[in-house]
Formats: C-alpha cells, structure tokens, sequence
DNA sequence: TTTGTTTTTAACCATTTGGTTAAAATTTAA
DNA sequence: TTAAATTTTAACCAAATGGTTAAAAACAAA
C-alpha cells in the first residue's frame, strides 16, 4: 500500500531552501546550509529533491511566478491607462513588500542564462505582452488625452520606478540611513506616489 | 636588483577575470574559467593575485569605482535641480553603456553583504551623500519653483528611471523583442527622455 | 505483535575547486 | 656569456561539496 511523503519535512525543506538561495544564489548556496536553516540531515534534501539543480529550479519557479503573472492581466484588461498604471504600481509592490529580495533574485539568475530562464518561465502563451499597454498608450495620446511620449519609455519608467527600489534596496538603505520599517513605509506611499508622478508627466 | 612583473599579464587577467566574475558572480566564476578566459596557466593567477578573494576584491572595487564617485561631484554642485538631474542621466547612462552589466553585478555582491562592502567601498569621506541634493529639493519647492513632492521619492525615481533598465537589460530585450543595437539607441534616448519625464511632472 | 512501507540518519565516495610546490623557461643586467 | 631575478608551467594537495548507500528508526495496516 502507498503512502505520501510527509507534506511538512518538505515544507520546511521548501522554506529552508528559498531563504539560502534568494541570499547566496544558486552558486552561492551550500546543501549543507539549506540542511541545516531546515534542521534535517543532508541526505535528507535528496530523498525529497533528486538534486541541487532541481531544488534550485523549483524555488526559481516559485519566485518568478510570484512576480510576474498578475502583469500580464493588468496589461491586458480594459481599463483607461492611468487606471492600469495604478494597478500596476499598486498590486506589485504589495507583492513585493512581502518578499522584497525576490526581483534581484530572479533578475540575477535571468542574467546568468536569459534564454533558458525565459522558456522555462513562459512557455508561449503566457509570456509577458506589453503589446497591448504599448498600443494603449499610442491611441490615448492621438486622442489627445496624454502627451506624445515613446510608448516604450514609458514602459520602462513604470517598471523601474516600481522594482529598483527594492533591488537597491541594501543601498538605498544604507546611503539613506534608513530602516526596514521606514523603507516599508516609503515604498507603501510609491504605491500612490508614481502613478501620481507619471500622470502628472504625461497627462494634458 | 628589483625586476617589474609584466603589466600585460596582469591586465589579460583583469581583463579575463572581470569577464568572467561579472558573468557569473564571486560564488560562480571559477578560477580555472579565468584562467582559460585569460590563456593562461591557473597558477599564474596566484603568481599575480594572492587568491580568489583578492581578485575578486580588485574588480569590484574597479567596477563600483566607476559607478558611483562623479555621482557625488553632481549632487553636491552648485548647478540647479534641473540642471543635476539632466547631468546625472546623462554622464550615468554614458558610463553604463560601456559596461551595460556593471549594475546588476555591484547591486548583487551588495546584496550578499551589505555592510561589508559598503564599508569597504566608501571610507567615510567619500560616501555617496545625497543631502544636499534632498535639501536642494525642498528649497526648489518652497521658492514655488517646482511642485511639493517627497524629495527622498523623486531621488528614488530618478536612480530607478536611470538605472534599472540596465539590471532589466535581458528581460526588456526578450519581452520587447529588441537586440543590443536597439536597446543601445534606447538608452541613448534616456539621456534626454529622464529628465523631461521628471521635469514635466514637477515643474509648476 | 508482526510485516511491509516510508522517513531519517551516519558514514562514505567521487569530483570539483582553490591553492601550493618545485622545477623549467624566459628575461634582464653585467 | 653568465648569473641573478622574474615569469610560467605541470604536477600535486587538501578541503569543500554534491551526491550515494546501507542500515536504523518511525509508522501504518493486518
């Protein structure tokens, strides 16, 4: 008769595994310390993972797919843009504040191999398309309801206003003499603060 | 007598190890990798940089050394706010599209140990010092010259806008669809479209 | 209790990796 | 040319690290 694996070794292997990899990265990260942070033998990581790759990918997984799938729908609803850009600012950096090492996380390991990172991500339907948020824009403006401006700049202002804060993070910190309190609540008012200063670059 | 060790074998292996270190991070390279990068025997890497460490040390403080010390001649001159952040972007992005990976490998190692290298990389007189450009603000706003804004926020959107597109570089090239010469274009664009994105947003 | 199954561990192994050594090759000054 | 100093290499070593094995412990069903 079968049994099931026990759901809370593996969990707790889980948790282990997040935290020393989204520190150290996949090179960095040592099996004996993931082990260790989960309070349970070595050996024990490859009765429940076959290998570091493997462990390695499924938390990869887990982080991007935190980070990137709720986009796709903000950008391709039928909201006005302004709308869309407070969504977007909004939701993502309620996500990320509760993970806030997640997009250098991903963003580094992206690097190390951006191709095979991408397929593995988004296997064709449900790559990222700014398409439409591109196109948006385009049309908002030759109704006149917005300032002529290069869609795709536009694009990248949002998304970097939105996620250096948190890749910076360490440095802003440090240089601003900051806490993780305060920088909490810093980034809760940018929820607010960069639709405003968009809109207010933009709008006629 | 006192001979001098051959200057073009120490710059092949700088040259190879900030290839390789850049690419793959401190945990990553390996130092067999940098010594093939730099066609030559691993050995000869310990004959000219006592280990790892050190040489690993020796380009980041290279690579940091030409990220952040005109930042500070910037934000500490007597020019105007305008004028700043038009400099800013401008000299920023220029130094970055020599070495697009710059960035995303500072802000990494950053990460990992914040203190550490942000003890080592700013001796305490010349810490990046953004006071005086945070005061500029709020005295620009109370002379009515631009609108009332968090001066810390508007910092933070202007390093994001210059910065991030650079630690994003692989995920906007596949999601846009746009090869090396094209993002180099773009960037080139953001020299001028940063500052009148901000300006227009805060100028009465 | 007994028996089959799953979970956990200690001990071990093979490979990789940073680093050393001692000798050979090359260069420099005389 | 020669002798000292420097540069380069092949071979080697010790520690770290990912991964395996075989057996013990814990557990569930009968």
């Amino acid at each position: 008769m079968k049994y099931k694996k026990d759901k809370s070794t593996e969990e707790k292997i889980l948790e282990a595994a997040r935290k020393v990899f989204v520190r150290k990265g996949m090179y960095g990260a040592r099996m004996q310390d993931i082990a260790n942070e989960a309070g349970i033998n070595k050996a024990l990581l490859h009765y429940y993972f076959k290998n570091k790759q493997k462990l390695f990918e499924e938390i990869f997984m887990e982080a991007a797919g935190k980070l990137f799938p709720r986009i796709n729908d903000i950008f391709r609803s039928e909201e006005t843009l302004f709308i869309k850009i407070e969504q977007f600012c909004s939701e993502y950096i309620a996500v990320v504040l509760e993970n806030p090492y997640l997009p250098l996380f991903v963003l580094n390991e992206l690097n190390q191999d951006p191709v095979y990172f991408m397929n593995k991500l988004w296997k064709n339907d449900k790559r990222p398309d700014p398409s439409k948020f591109l196109q948006q824009i385009e049309k908002e403006e030759k109704k006149g309801l917005i300032k002529k401006i290069s869609p795709v700049q536009l694009l990248m202002n949002l998304i970097s206003m939105t996620v250096f804060p948190f890749v910076g993070k360490p440095m802003f910190q440090l240089n601003l003499g900051i806490d993780d309190m305060q920088f909490r609540m810093l980034m809760e008012q940018r929820k607010k603060e960069i639709p405003k200063f968009i809109i207010e670059s933009i709008r006629k």
